[in-house]
DNA sequence: AACGTTACGTAACGTTATAACATTTCAAAA
DNA sequence: TTTTGAAATGTTATAACGTTACGTAACGTT
């Protein structure tokens, strides 16, 4: 596991400032306005983020192209991710529970990777739009 | 709910050749190869995959960014996806086992929808690499 | 110092998806 | 039968996302 550079701590920083998952592009052009221009180009972006994910500090999120950093950093847990679609805002949930399930449904003799992206509408979106927030 | 075009049947057609999702560009080199050109440009194959996708007879693979004609027409079932990283290919499940779990563990309120990928090796391929195919 | 390894910078390229606008098709209303 | 309006299609351009290729710098080893 290699040490995290400082284009990584930039890309992690960037990441952590919003609950909304980035895009690599989103990343880059915050790091272009804040930074003193170390970082560039979309591949230093994309080499920070391999890093990272691969330490699991930070998830992509497959069906937005987009990334977020871990809000459970060090969690053991297999994460699943609840997206709303009113704010945006994504949070991580423990996925042990429906492990069992999906294993067994899907049939699939090994498994190396499970992803669960869901979309709806958080608790506070849904008290504001019935007026009782 | 709208018509199926010809556009929108060649698409269907292309996707139905291969249980490996396409790209949409896949698709679009497909298409120019063998039909008689009516299909010339990117923006055609999209608008007939979000019409297929709609109607459910494609489903959409984020994780690889794509697509794939659903192989239980007309299911009433809310579909997985299982994808063997040695062959490619992809079958669904049935998701209702997980769902219970999968709505608790999420914690979120109102969900619209539920994507489920599962990458690992189908029997078949773990068959052939011990030999026992 | 010499060497191999890993990280980094830069540029170009490849892939995926959409915007914007023009034209055609076709069925139903007038 | 003409009109007309919605849906489908065509065309060009461009935005957005991601990778390859290659050279240089930094760093730890012997």
């Amino acid at each position: 596991m290699s040490k995290l550079g400082q284009n990584d701590a930039d890309v992690l920083k960037a990441l952590k400032s919003s609950r909304q998952p980035q895009s690599a592009y989103d990343i880059l052009k915050a790091l272009k306005a804040v930074d003193f221009g170390r970082i560039k180009a979309p591949v230093q972006v994309y080499r920070s983020l391999e890093k990272l994910i691969s330490q699991k500090l930070v998830h992509r999120i497959a069906s937005q192209n987009a990334y977020i950093v871990c809000d459970h950093p060090h969690h053991d847990f297999e994460p699943g991710f609840f997206r709303c679609r009113t704010c945006g805002s994504v949070t991580e949930f423990n996925l042990s529970q429906a492990m069992d399930p999906l294993r067994c449904s899907s049939g699939a003799p090994r498994i190396d990777t499970i992803s669960v992206e869901i979309e709806g509408t958080c608790q506070a979106c849904l008290s504001v739009r019935e007026g009782t927030a």
